[in-house]
DNA sequence: AAAGTAGGTTTCTTTTTGCAACCTGCTATA
DNA sequence: TATAGCAGGTTGCAAAAAGAAACCTACTTT
């Protein structure tokens, strides 16, 4: 149904949104990274329907985020997993859950559920360019428009 | 209507959509961050309905995300302003925008918007650390669990 | 033979969208 | 003074998407 995924706009967050727009496709990518893979167990821990559950998946497995994979054979079951496209989208939910935590908990109340392994801290993260490795905020980016 | 924002979920990322989960939230927020400010003008450029565009502007406003400006008297007339808390949210629509030029753009197409001014190259973004300033990948992290 | 399990699909109802038309307060024009 | 125009919306209605629940299939276990 969802039409040919249009590779029609220019702009990559329109894009990005063509794939993952649905507020569903995210938290199943986050379940994924989380390491639930099995449609069960994503349908039970959501709270999704399993109508838009086999939808979502089978967009993400189109947009090649996702590949299905059989994991026993008699009788034949499958896990959703993540391919190297879906796993570097890994960033942008990991600055979802910083600034969600920055802002959308109290103290005493922190959602934290990741540690970053290298220093034992609650995860928080910031974004530097990977040419300079300065750090990123508005006022250190213009467009750089094209024509128009 | 939309029924009070459920600070219910412990999840950050379900938090965080429960504000911007919504394709078009994402969208304007980028149009802000390019300096689309007013009604009229966002709603040219997104190609939104004016009332869809209404109810997100009124909810990124009840978020605390935006705030609603006078920018003349007579006639009264208003502009959308990013708040702090929806200037920090650069940092997701800027991993959205380095995922989606990685993978959604094939090369001679690229569509990149943005130019780092410190480095002048397009924007490309690695996300890192804030307390080691280390790097941040899916093996080094791992789940912080509270009790159950 | 009956029940259970994983992974879905189908049907139907309720919500959300998107489009178009309309409203308001003010300004500029004839 | 009337008329049109513009920014910033709201209202009403039809179409699309989501959610709930029942059903289906292929096996396994009791």
């Amino acid at each position: 149904m969802s039409s040919e995924s249009s590779a029609s706009s220019l702009d990559p967050i329109t894009r990005l949104l063509d794939i993952t727009g649905e507020r569903w496709s995210f938290l199943i990518l986050r379940d994924l990274f989380y390491g639930v893979r099995r449609f069960d167990a994503l349908q039970k821990h959501l709270g999704i329907s399993k109508k838009v559950l086999s939808q979502r998946l089978n967009s993400l497995v189109e947009a090649e985020m996702l590949i299905r994979v059989p994991y026993q054979e008699r009788p034949p079951r499958f896990e959703y997993q993540l391919t190297a496209k879906g796993r570097d989208f890994f960033p942008v939910l990991v600055a979802m859950q910083s600034w969600s935590n920055r802002w959308l908990f109290s103290e005493g109340e922190q959602g934290a559920l990741l540690i970053h392994s290298d220093c034992g801290q609650p995860l928080d993260t910031k974004l530097i360019c990977s040419h300079c490795e300065g750090s990123v905020t508005p006022a250190r980016i213009r467009p750089g428009k094209r024509e128009q």
